[in-house]
DNA sequence: GAGCACTGC
């Protein structure tokens, strides 16, 4: 087979393989006794797939959903090679090395491990290790030529996450320099393989079709003008039209889902009685409160009054991009796809990013439109037209292109390169936004004016944190305010910390927090994430639960941000102020009563300036000034920003100066995470 | 008066 871009248009051929004809075959795999596995499409052609392997440095390798590429290829290497599988998420690594150690026999750790943030398990005798992309990078830090792997597999690479994006100009450096015989795997949906094929020295790309079951597509015959209106309409008519099956409908965002919800409560009762199945809608989104995430992988009559048990029921799911990659709905048959999703762009010209409602790839709708199929034949009935697909990027534009690349450009300094503009970069994310990252880093102080990283630099880019809240912990340190700075920190890098309220509920909790944290309503947000969480160690153990969902305080949340203050205490030395203030994991420790553990630093008052002090340290172009008119203006660019609706600021407009850690445009300038500054401090 | 999705020694 030649060495170009032509093998890429061919597939080899599958058909599923009986067992038997495995088990009577010769081949070295027979005794591995676990059927799954001996019927998956990948295995059918392992040999052709490790010729290829053995005779090319790189491969590209293109699984669809079902070929078992995830679970049997590393199995297939780790004979021979020992092996390194990157996930872009922390559970899709841990779910796949268990089952792998167990398809191997081996207790999970041995032959077959994992690597993700706060949790290892992986030993000498390891020949697979699944690890997060993250956690690669963080290997090559200080492994600068992964010299424990033989072959690296990038599998989801199609996701072209930032970590992602960086694995592969790194291992592409790695193999045209001190590791020529490193050997590479990129794992792959469809569309993407010639990019991938043509950045690694246009690589052989193999095909390996998958188990998937046929998905009907339907489009609308004119414009769609409300998206909510025609999604609700789309799934009413599925409701009465079609066999029955469950519906996951992919909307934009939460106000959408929130919208369509609210019509399909009030249509469902009414449709039911002229003799159409119950609809019981359901949202899912990141920021739902767990419990009622949990709801959509229920079976329904579970959670129905006993009343509305009778008859056929159908759940309609109304998500946003959370089920295209990262959940799997199960029971689903039929898709409605909005065509749209929301991206947040960052602008590094105004230091300010915004969200915008954006059509989807056409890439992302045939992963959506797959989600009909992966249990029976389905149907995806999509809001737009036929004509329109044509007009749709072909592929969803890559994170890099649209991220801040602060934290890119301070690790590949910290690896030694030098002309950052000219690295591998698997893509480009141009040379103003390298420009103005390389500006950033210098203002924060880790980069000297020749480029050079800093100590402070280097000790910023050991810290698994954005560099701007590295520079305030750094900062934080100085001025002696380090233990609250780390809550609050810990707090601001772990997502949905503080989850929505339902409107009719919005005042409510806003008064229940406020009577908690005194201090926020004069300072702001950073103080009230700091009291509330000191509030929370003093909660009794088994109350906690409680409190938080009386707060909207996401639990899950909390408890990660414990894990992660413990990770960065102990770059700062010997934890010196008690245990976590939740370390479950840690069933030895006998005082197990709620308040037998010494609670983090409470804040005092006089904390406070040097608190945000060190805040402006890390965030010092993120400072609006107070207008007349009631808003503020940035010091930067003049912009008008208010703090959001959800700040404790938002309705006491007095300060002189604020700081924000985030500056978001939607309807208008944002600003996230907000704090007041005295103008004093400004000099 | 409003909140796409992931992730790290």
């Amino acid at each position: 087979m030649k060495k170009n871009k032509r093998c890429s248009s061919r597939h080899l051929p599958v058909e599923h393989i009986s067992v038997l004809n495995h088990s009577q075959s010769t081949d070295t795999y027979r005794d591995w006794h676990c059927d799954t596995m001996l019927t998956l499409p990948v295995y059918a052609h392992h040999k052709e797939i490790l010729q290829h392997i053995h005779a090319n440095r790189t491969t590209v390798l293109i699984g669809e959903t079902g070929s078992g590429k995830s679970t049997q290829l590393p199995q297939f290497l780790l004979r021979e090679y020992r092996v390194a599988v990157t996930q872009p998420r922390r559970v899709a690594a841990i779910n796949l090395a268990t089952r792998v150690a167990h398809e191997q026999r081996t207790p999970l750790g041995h032959t077959v491990g994992y690597s993700v943030r706060f949790d290892h398990r992986a030993g000498r005798h390891t020949r697979c290790k699944y690890l997060t992309d993250g956690m690669l990078l963080r290997e090559l830090l200080h492994d600068r030529l992964l010299s424990q792997y033989d072959i690296v597999v990038i599998d989801e690479a199609h996701e072209r996450t930032v970590l992602t994006d960086l694995i592969l100009g790194f291992l592409k450096e790695l193999q045209h320099g001190p590791r020529p015989e490193l050997r590479v795997v990129i794992m792959s949906a469809t569309l993407s393989a010639d990019t991938f094929s043509a950045f690694f020295d246009d690589c052989p790309v193999l095909h390996v079709r998958g188990r998937r079951f046929p998905v009907t597509q339907l489009y609308l015959r004119g414009d769609c003008d409300d998206v909510v209106d025609t999604a609700v309409r789309c799934c009413v008519q599925i409701n009465a039209g079609e066999p029955l099956g469950d519906v996951l409908c992919f909307l934009p965002g939460q106000e959408e889902i929130d919208k369509a919800v609210a019509v399909v409560v009030q249509v469902a009762g009414e449709l039911q009685r002229l003799g159409h199945p119950l609809m019981v809608p359901l949202p899912l989104y990141a920021s739902l409160p767990p419990d009622q995430q949990a709801k959509v992988f229920q079976p329904l009559r579970k959670s129905l009054h006993q009343a509305k048990r009778k008859g056929p029921l159908r759940k309609v799911v109304f998500c946003t991009n959370v089920a295209e990659t990262s959940v799997t709905v199960p029971g689903v048959r039929y898709v409605v796809d909005s065509g749209l999703r929301k991206v947040k762009v960052w602008r590094h010209a105004l230091n300010l990013s915004t969200l915008l409602t954006v059509p989807v790839s056409q890439a992302s709708a045939q992963q959506r439109a797959g989600r009909a199929g992966r249990e029976a034949p389905g149907k995806c009935f999509r809001l737009y037209m036929e004509a329109d697909l044509a007009s749709m990027p072909q592929l969803t534009e890559p994170e890099i292109a649209r991220c801040d690349v602060t934290a890119p450009l301070l690790l590949l300094k910290r690896c030694g390169v030098e002309d950052v503009v000219r690295w591998s970069w698997f893509e480009h994310p141009g040379r103003e936004s390298v420009v103005a990252g390389l500006g950033e880093l210098y203002a924060l102080g880790a980069l000297d004016s020749a480029g050079h990283i800093t100590p402070l630099g280097e000790r910023m880019s050991q810290l698994p944190l954005a560099p701007q809240l590295s520079a305030v912990l750094l900062a934080a340190e100085e001025r002696g305010c380090l233990e609250a700075a780390l809550d609050i920190v810990a707090a601001l890098s772990v997502e949905n910390l503080l989850l929505n309220a339902p409107p009719e509920k919005r005042d409510e909790v806003h008064e229940r927090r406020a009577a908690l944290c005194h201090h926020a309503q004069h300072w702001g947000d950073l103080v009230m994430c700091k009291e509330l969480l000191d509030c929370y160690a003093d909660v009794p153990r088994d109350e906690k639960r409680e409190w938080c969902s009386e707060l909207y305080v996401n639990h899950r949340a909390v408890r990660e941000v414990a894990k992660v203050r413990g990770q960065l205490r102990r770059f700062f030395g010997e934890d010196t102020s008690g245990t976590d203030p939740e370390d479950e994991s840690g069933a030895g420790s006998g005082a197990a009563g709620p308040a037998a553990h010494t609670p983090q630093t409470k804040l005092s008052s006089e904390q406070i300036p040097l608190l945000l002090q060190s805040f402006l340290r890390g965030f010092p172009r993120n400072v609006a000034v107070s207008h007349p008119d009631r808003s503020y203006r940035t010091a930067s660019t003049g912009e008008s920003v208010v703090p959001h609706p959800a700040s404790t600021l938002f309705a006491r407009r007095n300060c002189p100066a604020i700081l924000y850690t985030e500056y978001v445009y939607t309807s208008r300038g944002y600003a996230r995470n907000v704090s007041r500054l005295e103008l004093a401090w400004l000099a």
